[in-house]
DNA sequence: CATGAATGAGGTTTCATTCAT
DNA sequence: TATGAATGAAACCTCATTCAT
């Protein structure tokens, strides 16, 4: 949220912050039109209507530019739904509530993730071909939800799993919701995030029915 | 498998067919290496020792060639994966040996699925920028597990869920399972794949404890 | 050394002086180190800790930075040979002399005369591309230093020889002793220079053995 | 003079290598006229009736294009003057012809020297700004010349003196031979050389008027 | 006086594609 | 069939310069 300074500690002025988000903002809708290998600083610059240079100016090239795509998109969701859960006092309630919390970030920011994703998935920065971020980007996810489910298994709410696995899956099953989403407009995504709450509250549950019940 | 006619409707040569196939390998090599961005046609010339011209000849742009490699990678996939599951006969059954064969097509075909990713993900071909493929591409799959749900649900194995929503998220199971191997080479995919079998044999089984039986 | 008024004839300020000054500077070092090509007024800015705009303000333009380097670096440097060789009596004295003036410069001016060069040899301000100075740039110390050898002849110190090109050849020994001692840090200036002085002694004096001595 | 194979070994065709020559005689003429700043592949295209595009096909950069010139034009000056100085037995007589080999190869040789020229005291190749050339390149001159000189001592016929100053600085009296005769083209440079050689021969040979013995 | 911001031209390079041989 | 050669667009980036504040 809060503006980055400069590499070297300077702060930026109020017009050069401003020009930076249009910019980014710019960037954003091109790449979820266009997809990655269609967004050229050529096209980022038209639609926000200056000349090609600017953005030369601003960002110290094309890669800065997409890592500030990626940190900005990614802060916002991360608060938004970390904020949502401190409310939660079972891991069960967490569970299902992160659930419906990525939804509805997801509804109300669909540019903004695809351009995420975008990015992600394509983004190389070292001449030997590897992604900048790939799906090693989700590891503080992972970690994350890691810990919610072992909590939710020491305390009885869930069966013994491995929770890595459980981790990484979750995350699969709502972006690809997103996914399908975005592929297919009419798709009712509250409903959808339901039906994904009940699939991994019995993925997870304890299965001895005397155990601390949730719900 | 069998090499397509030409669009006019002749037979190709030996030879023709031979130099597409040497050309669509070097280009799965070098998707799964570079990325799509990093797939010029050069580069892929490059690898197979022969001159950029010679991929213009043998098909008709960038284009057909990125196609050329989705339809052999997904009819390959599709046989070996459908093979497995004829001798399934419980819903239960087939799901977990889905589970299974996919992870064992994975670990012999990472090269053949990280170019299958990259064009799926990133090849557009018409100016408006929508995706040749995407996800609307797995649509086959989810029709034939949808298919494979509601059966199971009509035998009693499976409780009531949305048959779409669970054929979505098995698919991003699987595709996440294979992504995180492929960043984490030392993890063990076919482990992940009995978790995942497992998590879905909880997710999906009849809670009635009376009814009909599975495994 | 003294500050040039502006063309329209009016007296710079003081402060004025100085930021010339330090820009001049920051540009001489950004030549030596980085070469004519290398020298963009950014870099100069950047160097000082200025914005370029600066730059723009105190100099019609980057030829006429370059110009006033090119001043500055001779005014200082003939005016420092030349009032070594006022206490110079004979022509074969003031010759030797010169060569170790311009040695002692050297050392202690690396620099000045590494970003001189750049400019010298790269400046060009019309459109046909005519080198600004070039060698012709020499033709002041040529003059100068015919005349010294004519002197010379007259007195019956040096032997006949077309001074012109002694005057070319001493100042082409000078300028690439300083450049090969650049190439070679470790290379003894001052014993080149007294080879140097020996060398142009044998060259210049007179042959018939019953003229006027010299040393 | 014999074409260089492509850094892979394979020999490069007729066609490819005429193109080569024409594109590097193209670079050549632009570099004499507007110098290595004015000298964009851009111009140099544009002089042949090319396409810009070209260069980059025939040359890995500009860089190569660069050293290629260098390679050329070298070759061609040194094997002009060694075969001129088989024939001479004395040292003397080697430095004189030195000189007027190298002042014949100039007058029929202006604009390959003077791109030579602009290439050597302009290239930089790596990050850190040094020259990719620079005097350094002079060095097998140097020591050819060196060991000349050590042989006219050994033989009695020149005087004790720094060979390696004395190589430096015929080198450098014939670079300015040329670059004041390329500023005043009324200048007689055959006349130039005679001069030179007199000079050097007063400045090199023995003393000692009467014996093989000096000093 | 100084600055930050913007401009637009021009630089090198890569790319997909075409074509004569 | 295959190739080398060429094309021209478009990519990213740097530059000197201008201008409002």
């Amino acid at each position: 949220m809060r503006p980055e300074d400069k590499p070297d500690g300077q702060k930026r002025s109020f017009v050069e912050e401003a020009r930076r988000a249009q910019i980014i903002e710019s960037a954003i809708g091109t790449l979820a039109e266009l997809g990655y290998t269609g967004t050229s600083l050529a096209r980022v610059a038209e639609r926000v209507g200056i000349s090609k240079g600017v953005i030369s100016y601003h960002f110290a090239g094309k890669a800065e530019l997409m890592e500030q795509i990626v940190e900005r998109v990614y802060r916002d969701i991360a608060q938004f739904v970390l904020s949502r859960l401190e409310k939660e006092a079972t891991a069960t309630g967490a569970l299902r509530e992160t659930i419906r919390s990525v939804a509805e970030y997801m509804r109300d920011h669909r540019t903004q993730l695809l351009a995420l994703g975008e990015v992600v998935t394509n983004l190389r920065t070292t001449p030997d071909g590897a992604l900048r971020y790939g799906i090693a980007f989700n590891e503080p996810i992972y970690d994350a939800r890691e810990a919610l489910f072992r909590r939710g298994q020491q305390a009885g709410e869930f069966r013994p799993f491995d929770a890595r696995v459980m981790s990484v899956t979750v995350q699969a099953a709502l972006d690809d919701m997103f996914a399908y989403w975005v592929t297919h407009p009419g798709h009712d995504l509250e409903a959808h995030a339901e039906e994904l709450a009940d699939l991994f509250e019995h993925a997870t549950r304890s299965e001895d029915p005397g155990a601390t019940a949730n719900r």
